[in-house]
DNA sequence: CTGTTAGCGCTTTCAA
DNA sequence: TTGAAAGCGCTAACAG
């Protein structure tokens, strides 16, 4: 059996308590018990269990962070980001993967989690506003996201319709007519992500009192073959076009990949912009133009409220009014770079 | 105050231990009774409190990854590929971010945290095998990694050295004469990844009877704008070089950035191999030759081992002989893509 | 500075 | 099928 605290205290003839304060030095131990308790914790092979530690405190200095998917560097990059500054706080965080499942989804915040960790954060794709709704309780949770969200949660998000309005807007004005978006969405359909740089496409048309032609909006996966993809059928259906704007950069790349292939020149022949301004976007070839989303501000709000849904859960206010959910939304940049000519 | 088993057992009129079968059917249970204690329980709104359930079972089901940073491709990726399966056999992953610091690695591994976890899954970049070698306690723990490991832990890895070999013929048998090498180490340094691909570069030439010159090989950090960084220099050095083996695809794609920006043309002018084989890199322009690492053997074998370790640890033997630490290096494959020509 | 008591919330006995 | 008691390992709270 693995030693305990009584095994430790019995082997340096003080009390259980004793041990506890001598090793933790929340309380202060003489030097000479504390010599012999260490002594005998490290004869036993002593080691603390955090579960115990945890009931007991009913905290865990723990942060979890869901994320649909460890492998898309938009959430790899905000994982890394979140986990940075919260370990400057002395905090642990950890990522757990829903595989974008609702149901993953809503058992990362189960309430049967909700003592494993201090917080969660939650980067929704999965789940509906009345799936998150639903649940019965004043659970630390700050949600991430750019679906529609219940209103009761706090929530931080990007400026995604302005981004992709000032995206397209920039195609427009360095001289393209015929902007395509690689990953649109119907606008009547869901309220994600896609339909709202769908959205913000569509409305710098109408800034510039054009529409766009439909068959410009080519709907597709997330992933770089699909961005590829997109442009392979665009180029074999005919279709008109001396710009793409694609919905994510990991899309953008796809895209490139695609017009390099074709022998199409970029921005010559067709300029690309991307949006997420991942780390990598600086390295294709050419540099992607993006739009940032401000992810730095995304983080640091994040945390913010996270900071205040603990210590409201931890006031023991049920529902408290001291504060209500707030809803953030980050502001965004474009990036230019090599995929655009300059206006 | 939160509700507790007792609080529902109470308002059901049954005992507590009623209302934990019920509500985990380990137990039968008459269907009043269980209908009775549902009902409670959503009347108070009672959540199980999993840390007090752990320190009971002295199991959680999760299994914890460490990883230097969230936000390298390659870890992501594996990330995502652990949590696949892992999710597959019902059980829990959730990583951390150890920032590549040796404390932090350390603290990952501290006996302090193995209550929390079934097993643990370390990534150690930034440990000498002495550090993990002094952990006094059989712990469920397979390292993966390409550093120097002590013996007495189960060990993952991929096969650098064959890989480097194959990567480097590749170029030299494509008509390649210059080969630099980006991100290399002095042999005689650590026995880190770098150092053992660089051996690979060397026994490379070896095999064709020549030696690579010494100029060839620069040494950088990790990031894309290393790789860039890397080739500018040997550029703006007037080093004669028609290829670049590219020690990880993520430098690889600094490289192509900074060949396309002083206009040398690839595979032409200058071939380019990685070494990870990342899904971004069939998106380059042109598209990466590289090196495979074995990902998904990788991720199989490390999930035996820890089911070994875990159940060894199960079975209460100290550091049981049944079956030693098993040391396990995945097969490379080369994968030939754009950025080289054929042979 | 050190010890005693009690209990965090759940579940494994053992008994009815 | 249900219950009572005991305890997982740790640490507040209250002595001394």
């Amino acid at each position: 059996m693995k030693p305990t605290m009584s095994d430790v205290a019995r082997a340096a003839g003080v009390s259980a308590m004793t041990v506890s304060n001598a090793l933790t030095g929340r309380r202060p131990v003489s030097p000479a018990t504390r010599a012999r308790v260490e002594r005998a914790a490290a004869d036993l092979g002593y080691e603390l269990n955090l579960t115990a530690r945890h009931l007991r405190a009913g905290r865990t200095d723990t942060v979890a962070l869901v994320v649909p998917h460890f492998d898309h560097p938009y959430y790899g990059e905000l994982a890394a980001r979140m986990g940075r500054h919260l370990a400057d706080q002395g905090r642990h965080l950890v990522v757990e993967q829903s595989g974008a499942r609702r149901e993953a989804e809503l058992a990362a915040v189960a309430p049967a989690r909700w003592q494993l960790y201090d917080g969660v954060l939650l980067s929704a794709v999965g789940t509906t506003p009345d799936d998150l709704a639903g649940l019965h309780t004043s659970v630390p949770l700050v949600l991430l996201g750019e679906q529609q969200m219940p209103a009761r949660y706090d929530h931080v998000r990007m400026d995604n319709v302005a981004g992709a309005r000032l995206a397209t807007r920039h195609l427009l004005a360095t001289g393209s007519r015929r902007v395509a978006i690689v990953g649109g969405a119907d606008p009547d359909r869901d309220a994600g992500m896609r339909t709202a740089r769908t959205l913000g496409w569509t409305m710098a048309h109408t800034d510039t009192g054009t529409a766009p032609a439909p068959e410009l909006l080519v709907r597709t996966g997330p992933d770089l073959s699909a961005g590829r993809d997109a442009v392979r059928r665009l180029l074999s259906d005919g279709t008109d076009f001396d710009a793409v704007f694609a919905v994510t950069d990991t899309l953008a790349v796809g895209v490139l990949a695609a017009l390099a292939e074709a022998g199409r020149r970029v921005p010559d022949d067709v300029q690309v912009v991307g949006f997420d301004n991942l780390a990598s976007s600086g390295f294709t070839v050419p540099a992607l133009t993006t739009v940032d989303p401000g992810h730095e501000q995304m983080a640091v709000e994040t945390l913010r409220l996270l900071d205040q849904v603990v210590a409201r859960a931890a006031s023991g206010e049920a529902d408290g009014r001291s504060s209500g959910p707030e809803h953030v939304t980050a502001p965004v940049r474009l990036v230019v770079r090599a995929t655009t000519r300059s206006a």
